[in-house]
This record gives C-alpha cells, sequence and structure tokens, in this order.
DNA sequence: CTGTTAGCGCATTCAC
DNA sequence: GTGAATGCGCTAACAG
C-alpha cells in the first residue's frame, strides 16, 4: 500500500511552498505566476495526488454532501425520488449519503445525529416521527432541511407537499364521472396524515354526489411490516376478500396505493371477477409497474421524480446561495388514464 | 444560528482537559476517574455537545462510511441490493454514499474518485467498465473492493458472482423437462457479460437436448436506455411482435430478465395469446413484482437482496478485522415455480 | 489517572 | 506573487 500524496509532498517536489500548492489545485482565485502554476500542476500529476476532502471540510466547514432519509429504498415510489434527488446534487458536484428509517423513529434520529457529525449542511426527509426536537436542535445548528409529505410543525423546514385530499377527490369524480356509484376505498391503515387526506377527498367527492362511503380498511401494521414490499399486495388481497363477502358489491375499487391495487386486481382476477368488465379498479401513485400488468392501471400520478428533483434544487438554493426559500410547495395529482375503469350504464 | 460546541468547550466549563474529554466521549479504553468521568459527561449532555466525526477521521484516518457504485436504483434487483447492503452497514455502525452511474464509464470514474477523496476505505461497485486502471490505483492506495457481478481482473477485489449460465440452463431445463421443444430466448443486447451466459446456459441445454436454439436479440441499447425502468419491458413486447411473425412459433419464452418477461407477457395477451395455456414464458431475477401480476411469473431467482448482505459482510470483515479474504462467491441460481409455465404433452 | 503537546491535510491570514 | 504560520476538531504519544 503506497503512501498517501499530500500538498506538501507536492510542495516539496517542485520547491515551492504548500500555500501556493494549495492556492492553485483549490482554484483559488488568488494570483499565481503561470509559471509556477504549471510547475504545480505537472507534478500534482505526475505524483498521481488526490486530494483529502475532510482536511478541506474541516477547515473551510463545507461539505459536498447531501443527508437523504426515507422510508424505504425497495418502494419504487421512492427509489424515483432519490433518483431525481441524486441528478440535481450531482450537477452541483454534490453526492448523496443514503438512510432507510424503514419508519423507525429510534433509526431515523440516530441517521439524523450521524448526518450531523458528518457535517453535512442539507438533508431531505421523508420522516414519520412527530417528534421535531431533535430535527429543530438540528436547524439550530445550522442545518438544512426540506420534508417531503410530512407534516413537521417546524417553521424553518420548507415542505414539499402533495395534495393528496385533491388526488383522493379527483380519483373518485373520476369514477362517479364513468357512471359509478358504488365505490369502495380500500386503504392501508389511516394513521399517516397523506393516507388520512386522500380518504378525506374520496369522502369529499362521495358526499358532494350524495353517495354512501364505503371503507375497507386493513389493520395497524407492525413496524416490520414496510420493509417487505409485498406486505401492501398482500393487504390488496386480503381486503378485496372481505370486500367481497358484502351485501352490496361495489363497483368499482379504490386504492390508496398502487401496490394495493395490484393486489386487489389480482385477488378480483382470481375470484373470476374481472376488471374492469366485472368491476373497476384505480390506484394512487403512478409507479411504473402499472403499466405492465393487465389491464394496465388507470391511477394518480404522484410526481415522484420530480418531487426528487425540486427537493433538492431547492436545498441547494438553500445551500449555495444561502437563500432561505420559506415557501412551501404543494405538487398537484394527475389523472393517468389506463385500462383498468370501465363506464357504466345506469 | 448557535455557535457549534467542541471538546474544548466541555474542557473549559468542566475544568478539565480536551484530552480528558476526549478519552471519555470516545468510550476510550484509557482509565479516567468515575467521578471526572460523570462531571465530563453531565456537561456534555448540559451543553448538547454533538461531535464532529470530521476531526476524528482526520485524525485516525478512518471513516464510517461505506461506498456503493450501482447502475441504477430504479432497477428493484439493485434497490434490493442496496437493502442488504445499508443493512449490514447499519449493524456494524457505518454508512452509504450512493451513486448511480447510470452504466456511465465516465461517471463511474468520478464517483470512484469522489469516494476515494472523502477518505471511505471501503466500495462496492457493480461497474461495466473494463477500465480498472483508476480502480487499480485506488485499491494500491488502501481502498478495499467488492465487486459484484462483474468481470474485474484484478486479483485483490473480492467478487461476487452468481452463476448466470448454471440459470440459464436450469431454465431451460426446466421447460424441457414440461414438455417444450420450440424454445426461444428473448433477450436484452448481448453486450454484457451476465446476459452473455445466460445465453450460453440456454445454449448448454438446448445443444444437449439437440433442440434447435432460437434468439431474439434487442439492438444495442444507448447509454440513455438504462435510465429508464421501462426500457426492458418495452423490449419485451416488441420482440415478441418479431418472434410471432416466424414461420416456427415457440411454446415457451425464456427472457433475459423479469422486466423483459412482462412486456412479453403483456404482448401476448394483447395478441390473444393466453399465458401459460397457450405459450409458457419464464423470466429471470425474481424481483418482487413477478408475483403480482397474472399468471405470476415463474422465474429463476438471483439472490439480490442476500448478496448485498454478502457483499458488505465480507467489506466488513476486510475493514474492520483488516482481513483480505481473497476469494470469490459464486452464489447459486433458483428456480421459483409460479404460473406462467404449463406442461405440454408431445 | 490527568494534562501538555503535536499533528492529521488543508485553506487562509499575515508578512515580505 | 510567494511563503511562514496558524488553526479547523479531534486523538494519541508522551510526561508527569
Amino acid at each position: 500500500m503506497k503512501k498517501t500524496i499530500t500538498i506538501h509532498d507536492i510542495a516539496k517536489t517542485a520547491n515551492v511552498s504548500s500555500a501556493t500548492v494549495s492556492r492553485v489545485l483549490s482554484n483559488s482565485e488568488y494570483p499565481v505566476s503561470p509559471a509556477m502554476r504549471a510547475k504545480i500542476l505537472k507534478t500534482a500529476s505526475e505524483l498521481k495526488y488526490i486530494p483529502n476532502s475532510l482536511g478541506k471540510q474541516l477547515k473551510t466547514n463545507t461539505n459536498m454532501t447531501l443527508g437523504v432519509i426515507i422510508p424505504s429504498i425497495t418502494n419504487p415510489f421512492y427509489s424515483s425520488v432519490i433518483l431525481g434527488i441524486e441528478e440535481i446534487a450531482r450537477s452541483h458536484n454534490y453526492n448523496v449519503l443514503l438512510c432507510n428509517s424503514h419508519q423507525n423513529p429510534k433509526l431515523e434520529e440516530q441517521y439524523m445525529k450521524t448526518i450531523f457529525e458528518k457535517q453535512i449542511k442539507g438533508l431531505i426527509i421523508s420522516s414519520i416521527s412527530k417528534n421535531a426536537k431533535l430535527l429543530k436542535q438540528l436547524i439550530d445548528l445550522g442545518l438544512n432541511v426540506i420534508a417531503l409529505d410530512q407534516e413537521i410543525d417546524e417553521k424553518e423546514v420548507c415542505r414539499i407537499e402533495f395534495d393528496f385530499r385533491k388526488g383522493g377527490y379527483m380519483s373518485t369524480t373520476y369514477l362517479i364521472g364513468k357512471g359509478h356509484r358504488n365505490i369502495a376505498y380500500v386503504t392501508s391503515p389511516l394513521d399517516r396524515p397523506s393516507r388520512e387526506s386522500i380518504y378525506q377527498g374520496y369522502l369529499d367527492a362521495m358526499g358532494q354526489f350524495g353517495l354512501e362511503p364505503m371503507l375497507e380498511e386493513a389493520e395497524a401494521e407492525g413496524e416490520k411490516a414496510f420493509v417487505d414490499g409485498i406486505y401492501e399486495f398482500d393487504n390488496g388481497k386480503r381486503l378485496t376478500g372481505r370486500l367481497l363477502e358484502r351485501p352490496n358489491r361495489p363497483t368499482a375499487i379504490f386504492a390508496c396505493n398502487d401496490m394495493t391495487a395490484f393486489g386487489i386486481i389480482n385477488e378480483l382476477t382470481l375470484q373470476g371477477i374481472s376488471v374492469p368488465q366485472d368491476m373497476s379498479v384505480i390506484g394512487f401513485d403512478g409507479i411504473e409497474f402499472g403499466q405492465m400488468i393487465t389491464p394496465a392501471l388507470t391511477t394518480i400520478k404522484q410526481p415522484d421524480y420530480e418531487m426528487g428533483r425540486m427537493a433538492c434544487s431547492m436545498l441547494m438554493e438553500m445551500l449555495i446561495e444561502n437563500k432561505k426559500p420559506y415557501l412551501n410547495f404543494m405538487l398537484q395529482p394527475q389523472l393517468i388514464e389506463r385500462n383498468s375503469v370501465a363506464g357504466r350504464e345506469e
């Protein structure tokens, strides 16, 4: 294992001071004669110098990495978000430290601390923990935070939100417009604000048209539940089973997310009920796999990739231009019409 | 924004030396009297001390983060790998710096350099670049590398491999065992060793049983192709279209990966050919979505999550115990029988 | 047991 | 333009 080369080594072999070497190699504004600059550059490349960013960071208190805390990377929604974040980060020469919180508040706190200890100045977080005490402390200490889909009651964090309620409303009115009157809402436990909002949107629409809501909600999930991507799918299957046992079957089912919708379609198909001829299904998320199944899933698109890009762009503004854009974005839902919903003549 | 507090601040308010503070707070073996330890711990917590790991890292030349370079996080295979890596890393208090190379060799090199500059000592990489020059240099400088699925000709990197050829063979013989004789292999461009190996396995089996191979290969992909998750799916659809125009249709199709298989099934269904009654389809990868479609996809499981865990465990051994396990693992394929393959009476 | 000192690699005053 | 000196926050060698 070779010895690592520092600016001092370069200084020595080039017969200059390490200060000058630093000025040249860090692209400082400071004037250095062309001849000397050339010499330093030459010996640096001959010695195959690779800078140690730790020294620089410690000195300048800057840090070219971003922290990202999300529930789980295996959820395709979040992996798209990350893709968007990383793309913007990279364009600014930033890197991404990825942390999966697995919906575990303890783990989340631990990661927040680690991120701060690493002197990272920017964090994008999709948290569940309502406990913003640590977060508040870190913000006071200079951490810049962008929250995704969160109800963090912290004035100093920017939020990128998504209008879940409107999405729920939009989806339901679409089904109503298609002639459906008996519309069920199938959902994971309503213990997250986002899920609650979608449900509210559903209720808004049903109420507006004087229709009777029909809720099918899963039992509260354990901590482990989220880790397993198949969880939502199984939920969809199980809840559909329950739904079909009811006296008045719905003609359309609205699922709280695409994975659940997959489960619903799967179970219906299994039971000989064909989608959308016998029953319509609409999802929520707009993940790519929706177009790979048969029938292709009609759904509400939540702009994941764009969300990541926007969050990171805002963070970059805060970090680089030192702006504090104390404003929150509300991203709008978009209906993707595919083939899992059929019209219904009354 | 509050001032950050250091061990010196603690030392001053507690009337001790910063050395002692360091010894206490870094859980050093060094003996410190219980009284003093208590006092230091108390003032540290009162001052809400959060350590600056940069200082420590610079001093001790250790670094609690790992670098991971993979083609794309939106590929579910890789997101499972990362999940496995992160899990093991976390259990050792390590963090993960995630880098998507997007199959771009330039970007890959850039990331490798950044990782090294951050003084990261461990890297898990799934690369495409055959150019190991930079990698070799970094290894000489002390970087520990685990390669996934790679043909890196570097004696000093451990490789976690997967027996693609056996997987291809296994899949094909399974179809043959089910009575199929006319078996097509549909694949993304055979420009990656892994794909080539699967194809070889297919040829092995076909040859052994004296059957005529039938290859349908996509045109070489552009750099952008990989970013888009839908690419493989479209490939499957397109190639199926071509396949069906052939004079002798296959009775079974073997796809180079699950996404492609989804495309194949989608296209067949669209054309009124039902799977598996009219035609059987088998995939390769074993991603979770395979069980969410109808019919559930029969496929060859490539142990993604386990691969990540194993890679990270090996890396941890190298990093912590300073072992150099110069040995390569070859993970074995496993058949997952579901519902997309039917038997065929001759 | 405790404190003093030095230095990790770098950028940045301040002299010249 | 250039160099010597200082210190970012921390740990480790040495002295007491």
